[in-house]
RNA sequence: GGGCUUGUAGCUCAGUUGGUUAGAGCGCCUGCUUGACACGCAGGAGGUCACAGAUUCGAGUUCUGUCAAGCCCACCA
């Protein structure tokens, strides 16, 4: 069997990554198979290539996938992009602007065929990206948000919605983008705290000479449009103003003073002034009171005509003219700093702006209801579970979502508006006609979805959906989403909606939320800090299965993930022990002349002699110890405890398999014996173990378990689509561990005291093992395994060890090291600094043991515990004692 | 203003339902080129479990409060 000296991953990854994919072997079935599990992916945006954030994402549900796909379940990973309508317009708008282009002089056909065109690399490179990092998906099946048969669903929730009344159009205060030139929902304006001024700002009152009414304001600047100073009708300060008017400075105009709880008296002056124009709670109170809306800010940001001598200015140079002209005319009366929260355009970071203008809207509420009963009932199952308030939370308060942007990349509302009669058609397919008037003079609704809208239908559109699909019944509900917590509500919480209502049940059974990718100082990635990782850049260096095991042993539910190179380097190093593992394992087939093997499941395999011989004990303690190992990680992964189930493979390949079992049996492995039972036993623990190491690692055991089929057709083509190793009672050995744990304590003891004496590594000791009971056979038994270990002979006896040897204990033996006192110093303050500890924990003990009323509370289990715990340690410390004397 | 999360070794984190002397990886110290592996082997040091109370025979684990850090939501000018 050849293998190459070092390990390096870059030599067979793109291999087997390519391999997979063109063998089909992660196409998912139509056939019934008893259980099916699928998964849609979260679909990465078509904006640029996957971060380290995505490579967390894809290898959390590669491992789940590729689990479920072991166990024998019907699997599909259903992989796709977003077409993220505002996101990718505002990257192919500045690649255009780096050409000296713009949208607009383009024109709209045009310019979506550049972002088609974008959309092609980019989609392309995430596609590749994902192969490259062992994403098993099944890529028959990729989805786009803009497909022609997603396109289909989009239209058709639409048209439903609006037909059911849950989709409206109307002229509302809505969140304005001046750069991106579009409306916002809600949740895509991110408040932040900004450090600002409140001006307090005199407004004459109406023919009087020299009284005047303060407000307060964070914006000066839409003073000019206010219609109205509001003040609450409680407010005894301001009794005299009810019914009067004041006026408007530096726009000559007279706006009354309305009476409206919109005033706090307990804020400010008490007194506010009223903008229905700009200002979300203001254009509630006009409502309430009919006044005039006048719009001073357009919808890039500038003052109109209504803004008079101020119009054409930028709204934050108008804010510093306007406070000028005030300070000039002596009314304004102080500036206070004031912190408040402004919102920002998700996308771009520009001042929102609150404008009325007339959009798309879902009606929410009705959805809601039932989003947050298949919660409630437990239907849907958030994991860690506490993100089930923070829903439920958003659920209940939830607002209408407005879902029509001014945007050209997306998919375009399907609605028309007659020319003839302005009536609106909102249909599946372009009218050739008005339905009212008959002209066909139709022309469609400018704007386009919000990419959520679309993202929304995902888990039953990239099924088929509104066909009924094989997929769709085969696959619907999908068994688990995988996702950021930063998308609960744009995504996870609409696909909650539409998916009750248009499939009739929920999209998904289960939410497993995880963390965030952060550096090795905790810091969040972003490359303005520039500190993100490139998953190309590290899977080169380190290879895929040493970051995804990296990622992995950080993923511990409800955290956050660190990712360092320091974790890189020591998981690449778990992937070079695996690799010289296998090395050791082949070099000596070789020259044993046993051919390569691929047992496929784990058997004790009996010495050709007979089944009266036994099987060696070490090959069923590893057998035992592999199957709990099994047990555990099976647990692990189906509970989403990635980081528990990384570290019980890290700790079984390499603290068990490698530095016991290898070491055990290193000398069975006999030049020219050809394959023996030792051989298979050997064999088939490690092709376990790589099994169990798969969806961790799929390059490295793939690549190895292919060596060991050496080419030749085997059942299972791929480790990939061998069975997941699951727990078997048969396996489990207490004796073989008994008997490998004493053998264990032995070694270690024995290298503890060599060390501690700083007798030289290479001195061959002798020694004797004071055992009790059947240690002492079950040690005898291993001499030679002993001797090889820890480099000391020994003898066995029964009886106790003399005192003032160089000793070590256990509950079942003594280990004394046949050495000169000269060299006992290191051990007397061992045994000085061991009797410190020990005459503490029987000063406890006794405390506790000594008092009758809590003695007699305790259960009787831990009450003898203790009392065997206080009897061990007082003979210990009277045997240290005794050492300790005779050292003297 | 509401809600959530976190505080355990120098660093990053585990620690299931309360039960003997609290664990891992990295880093650190000591010694080893032992025929798979120095990306290695062997041994070791290092913790008042943020703080203060409460419950309990017993608390890192449950409860309350305090402090600190982070995140999310919210139209008070």
């Amino acid at each position: 069997m050849q293998i190459e000296k070092v390990y390096e991953p870059q030599r067979f990854e793109p291999h087997w990554a390519q391999w997979w994919i063109d063998s089909g072997i992660f196409h998912a079935s139509q056939r019934a198979l008893p259980h099916v599990f699928s998964l849609v992916i979260p679909p990465p945006n078509v904006t640029g290539s996957l971060h380290i954030g995505h490579m967390l994402e894809h290898t959390e549900i590669d491992v789940t996938i590729r689990w479920h796909r072991m166990c024998g379940d019907n699997t599909l990973w259903l992989p796709g992009a977003d077409h993220a309508g505002i996101a990718t317009q505002m990257v192919v708008e500045r690649k255009l602007a780096e050409e000296g282009l713009d949208r607009r002089t383009l024109g709209r056909d045009k310019f979506i065929e550049r972002v088609w065109e974008w959309k092609a690399q980019y989609g392309d490179q995430i596609k590749r990206q994902m192969i490259r990092l062992g994403a098993s998906c099944d890529w028959s099946r990729e989805r786009f948000t803009l497909d022609p048969g997603l396109s289909r669903a989009v239209r058709e929730v639409f048209v439903r919605l609006f037909e059911k009344g849950l989709i409206y159009r109307g002229e509302y205060m809505v969140n304005w983008c001046p750069r991106c030139r579009t409306a916002l929902s809600d949740l895509e304006v991110k408040s932040a705290e900004t450090q600002g001024h409140l001006w307090h700002i005199r407004y004459p009152i109406s023919s009087t000479t020299a009284a005047h009414v303060v407000v307060a304001t964070t914006r000066p600047e839409t003073m000019l449009g206010d219609t109205a100073v509001a003040v609450n009708a409680k407010d005894p300060r301001y009794f005299d103003l009810h019914g009067r008017t004041v006026d408007l400075p530096l726009m000559n105009r007279q706006i009354p003073v309305i009476l409206d709880d919109l005033a706090d008296p307990q804020f400010g002056t008490g007194a506010v002034k009223v903008t229905p124009a700009h200002d979300t709670n203001d254009f509630e109170a006009g409502k309430r009171h009919n006044l005039p809306r006048i719009k001073v800010i357009d919808e890039g940001g500038r003052m109109t005509a209504e803004a008079g001598p101020y119009a054409g200015l930028d709204r934050f140079e108008a804010r510093r003219r306007v406070v000028e002209d005030l300070e000039r005319l002596g009314l304004l009366e102080k500036i206070e700093p004031y912190t408040l929260a402004i919102g920002k355009c998700d996308r771009c970071g520009t001042v929102v702006e609150p404008l009325i203008s007339t959009q798309w809207f879902v009606r929410t509420k009705p959805l809601a209801e039932k989003a947050i009963a298949v919660v409630e009932t437990g239907r849907i199952q958030f994991i860690p579970e506490n993100w089930t308030k923070t829903y439920f939370e958003w659920m209940y308060n939830i607002r209408d979502w407005c879902i029509s942007r001014q945007l050209w990349w997306g998919h375009r509302i399907p609605a028309w508006h007659c020319q003839e009669c302005a009536e609106i058609i909102v249909a599946r397919e372009a009218p050739t006609s008005c339905t009212r008037c008959g002209s066909s003079q139709l022309v469609q609704d400018p704007d386009v979805l919000d990419t959520w809208f679309s993202s929304a239908l995902w888990p039953f559109s990239t099924l088929g959906w509104p066909d009924e699909t094989e997929d769709l019944k085969m696959f619907y509900p999908t068994s688990l989403l995988i996702t950021g917590f930063d998308i609960l509500f744009f995504w996870v919480a609409r696909m909650v909606m539409m998916g009750c209502e248009f499939m009739g049940d929920i999209p998904f059974r289960q939410v497993y939320i995880h963390g965030l990718v952060r550096d090795a100082e905790r810091q969040k990635m972003s490359k303005t800090r520039g500190n993100t990782i490139d998953p190309l850049v590290v899977t080169e260096k380190y290879g895929t299965d040493a970051v995804r095991m990296a990622l992995l042993l950080g993923a511990a539910p409800g955290t956050d993930i660190v990712l360092s190179e320091d974790r890189m380097e020591s998981t690449r190093a778990f992937a070079n022990k695996i690799w010289n593992a296998a090395r050791l394992l082949f070099v000596n087939m070789e020259r044993s002349g046993v051919e390569p093997w691929l047992p496929n499941r784990l058997e004790t395999f009996r010495p050709e002699a007979g089944p009266s011989i036994e099987v060696s004990v070490e090959d069923r303690w590893i057998f035992s110890r592999l199957n709990t190992c099994a047990e555990h990680v099976n647990h692990a992964i189906e509970q989403y405890r990635y980081h528990e189930a990384a570290q019980l493979l890290w700790h079984f390949f390499w603290h068990e398999f490698c530095d016991w079992y290898l070491e055990l049996k290193k000398p069975s492995f006999q030049e020219n014996a050809g394959i023996n039972a030792d051989w298979r036993n050997v064999l088939a623990a490690f092709e376990t173990a790589l099994r169990l190491l798969h969806p961790a690692m799929p390059f490295l055991t793939e690549e190895l378990w292919q060596r060991l089929s050496n080419g030749r057709p085997t059942r299972p083509v791929s480790i990939a689509l061998a069975e997941y190793p699951q727990y078997g009672e048969q396996h489990t050995d207490f004796a073989a561990e008994r008997e490998i744990g004493i053998l264990q304590e032995v070694v270690t003891l024995a290298r503890t005291l060599r060390t501690e004496m700083k007798l030289d590594p290479k001195l061959q000791l002798q020694g004797t093992l004071h055992a009790r009971g059947d240690a002492l056979e079950i040690a005898r038994r291993h001499a030679d395994a002993m001797r090889r270990l820890s480099g000391v002979s020994l003898e066995f006896s029964p009886d106790p060890p003399l005192a003032g040897a160089a000793s070590r204990s256990t509950s079942q033996f003594d280990l004394v090291l046949h050495v000169p006192k000269t060299q006992m110093e290191a051990q007397r303050r061992r045994l000085e600094k061991e009797n410190d500890q020990l005459s503490k924990n029987i000063a406890s003990l006794e405390n506790q043991l000594s008092d009758e009323s809590s003695l007699s509370r305790k259960p009787e289990q831990v009450v003898a515990n203790m009392r065997a715990k206080l009897a061990e340690y007082k003979s210990q410390l009277a045997k240290n004692k005794a050492a300790l004397n005779a050292l003297e």
